[in-house]
DNA sequence: CTAAAACTTCAAGTTCACTTGAAGTAAAGG
DNA sequence: CCTTTACTTCAAGTGAACTTGAAGTTTTAG
C-alpha cells in the first residue's frame, strides 16, 4: 500500500506516518522507487498507537507495547495502571462539570460568593499544590 | 505580600505569577524598590485561573473571565458549554478504562485477537478520522 | 558594614506531537 | 514523451505554558 491510502485507512496525515516510521513505532515493508510500500498489517498497528493516544499514553509509553515485531507485548499492570488513571482523571473531570454547572445557573451575586464555587477553586488549589510537592517545587 | 508569599499561598512558582502577570492575567499593586508587591486579591484570582486549568480552560480562554478589575465576570454559556465538553471527555476516558480492565485480564492470546480490544481501537480510529474531517484534514 | 538571600529583567530553552516548506525525484496518465 | 500528481528528504516552525540561565539590584540578617 501507498503512504496515502494507509494515511486514508488510518485516518491519519501521511507526515504523521513519517514521522512514526522515523520514530520506530511503524514501519514500511520496503519501496516502491522512492515510495514507502507499507503492508496492510501496519493499520493494526496504527490503530493501537491511535487507541493509546486515545488513552493518555504518550508515544514514548506507547513503543515498547508494539513489541519489536506484530505481536504486541502490553503489560497488563501497565494497562490496570493506566485504567487507574484514567479513572481518577475522569472523577476529577466529573467534580469539574458538576461545578461548573451548578456556578452557570448560581444566582450569587458574583461566583466568588457562592460557596459550591469556592470549594471548586480551593479543590484546584490544592491539587496544583499537591502536584508540585510531589514533584519537588517544579509542577507543571 | 511579596511574590514568594503569593507563590507559597497559590501553590504556584514564582516564575509562574510573572509570567501570569506579563500576560495580563494579574497585576502587582506596585514595587517596594524593584520587588513587586502583591494585594492578597490576587489569591482567589489565581485560584480562579489554576480553576479554569483544570477545567481545561486555557489561558486565552480565562483572561476574559476574570474580568478587568476584581469582578470576574464568567460567561454561563461558556461555563454550560466546557461542563458539556468536560462531559464528553469523562465519558470517553471511562469507556477507555474499561477497555484497559478488560484487556488487562482477557485471556485472548494476544491483545488484537480480542473483540473488546478491537472495539475500542475501532471506536478510537473512527473519532481520529471523525476530527480529521471536522478540521480539514489537518489534526492535531 | 558586609555577605547571603531574595528579587529583578530578558532572551532563550523545553516538551510533545506533529506540520510546513523548499527543493527534488519518480510514477501514472494521456 | 511530457506533464501532472504523488511521493521523497531535511531542516525548521508551531503552540501552549512555562522554566531556566545569566547578570544585575536590593533587602535583610548577622
Amino acid at each position: 500500500m501507498d503512504i496515502s491510502e494507509v494515511a486514508k485507512q488510518a485516518g491519519l496525515p501521511a507526515s504523521t506516518l513519517r514521522f512514526y516510521e522515523e520514530k520506530g513505532l511503524i514501519r514500511s515493508v520496503g519501496r516502491r522507487g522512492l515510495r514507502r510500500q507499507f503492508s496492510p498489517r501496519v493499520l493494526e498497528r496504527l490503530a493501537l498507537i491511535t487507541l493509546g493516544r486515545s488513552a493518555g499514553f504518550s508515544l514514548e509509553e506507547i513503543a515498547p507495547m508494539l513489541g519489536e515485531a506484530d505481536r504486541p507485548e502490553i503489560d497488563r499492570q501497565a494497562l490496570n495502571d493506566k485504567a487507574d488513571e484514567l479513572d481518577r482523571t475522569a472523577r476529577r473531570l466529573i467534580a469539574m462539570r458538576d461545578g461548573l454547572r451548578h456556578a452557570a445557573v448560581c444566582s450569587a451575586p458574583s461566583h466568588l460568593e457562592c460557596p459550591t464555587f469556592r470549594r471548586l477553586m480551593g479543590l484546584a488549589v490544592a491539587d496544583v499544590a499537591r502536584r508540585s510537592r510531589r514533584r519537588g517545587q517544579a509542577p507543571r
